[in-house]
DNA sequence: ACTTAAACCGACCCTCTGGTCGGTTTCTTT
DNA sequence: AAAGAAACCGACCAGAGGGTCGGTTTAAGT
């Protein structure tokens, strides 16, 4: 194999792994070997391609986490259509198992963000930027709907996204605790509800 | 000073400095030797009360933190009044710093089960429960409510119940990591928007 | 006063873990 | 083919951290 591309899937296979690792059992609780054990390579494999367990670990969020996120629950909500629909639609999505979504990456966010949040400057700052481009595009899209009538005009639009976000977040943290059929569902309903709140009254009577 | 006193002071502080640092820091990445050099205590007086780390987070987390989200959360929802002012009140208080809440105990909650969540059985059930507890209550209190007119009786009680603590949970999350005072009022907004989506369409209009 | 045991000390142990480094294999270049 | 460099190996290091243990202090019972 060529050099370039057998560095290329070294690296891809640390990162896959790594992520899947971190997710299960944390950051702070894996050890290197622990995933260089599975993939059967080295330390001296590992410290070839990066310097140290942190680059590492804001590698795999800047290539796989943001990415997946990206894709998965911002882009879709570039629309000019009715929001709402397109909202809850995105969300349901997004916690649709191993669909577009092999691993459970919401899990992650939350996860993590609650594992450096005022613990560790710099991979925080990463995961918060992920938050920051989530919550923009939400709050874009609300302002947007406003305009369009589908949102009723005294709807605080920064507020609505950071109480779509929590309760995402807060979601995923529930959910891996319990039988999640039936909560998604459960989840989606109250999700609905909510936004019905922030419909005009013309149309939500 | 007597020994069953002296030793009962012992076991507190290291329990008040143990939830405070594991909080800022998180479980593992809190070493012994964090919290005993704070206390100026040494390794044979805290092995002298509890037989392992995970023992004594999980005191920790029956005594301290059981009891406070208890006293905070739970306790105020046991009223006969419309649940819904009652219940936006209890959190709009809970999130009240440094009032009833010297700690920032809500943050323990969302946080350790982000951490501890498929992670580690034992402590994470004694958090589960915690949340159990809550979800219970809530939802007998949805349930109450709807009986008496105040909610609509569409609602899912349980789902309403998930939903009201996931936003909780995420929102803790958030609140992290960023500017919490006007974070906290929109927060509350967004909540009584959901719970205006509860109400019996003629309450609503 | 004397004994007993609880409370506590701190040196020590052992494993784990992030990280280093000299050497070997494998591909690339000339 | 020879030289050079990238990819990788694995033994090793140093420090950290959970836990142990023999001994000392301090309060309680007799």
């Amino acid at each position: 194999m060529q050099k370039n591309l057998k560095s290329r899937v070294t690296i891809n296979r640390l990162c896959y792994k790594g992520l899947d690792v971190f997710t299960k059992k944390g950051y702070h609780n894996t050890s290197l070997d622990d995933i260089l054990k599975e993939l059967e390579l080295s330390k001296g494999a590992f410290y070839h391609h990066f310097k140290s367990k942190e680059d590492y670990f804001i590698y795999i969020i800047q290539n796989l986490v943001v990415r997946k996120i990206f894709s998965l629950l911002i882009e879709p909500l570039d629309t000019h259509d009715n929001p709402i629909p397109v909202i809850v639609e995105t969300i349901e999505n997004a916690l649709e198992p191993d669909k577009n979504n092999e691993l459970a990456y919401g899990f992650l966010l939350s996860d993590f963000l609650a594992e450096f949040n005022n613990r560790n400057e710099e991979i925080n700052k990463y995961l918060q930027d992920i938050l920051s481009l989530w919550e923009v595009n939400l709050v874009s899209l609300l302002k947007k709907g406003k305009y369009d009538g589908h949102i009723a005009r005294h709807v605080d639009c920064e507020g609505a996204a950071a109480y779509i976000i929590a309760s995402y977040l807060g979601m995923r943290t529930l959910l891996k605790g319990s039988d999640s059929k039936q909560f998604v569902y459960r989840y989606i309903q109250q999700l609905k509800s909510y936004f019905n709140s922030l419909k005009p009254i013309a149309i939500y009577a």
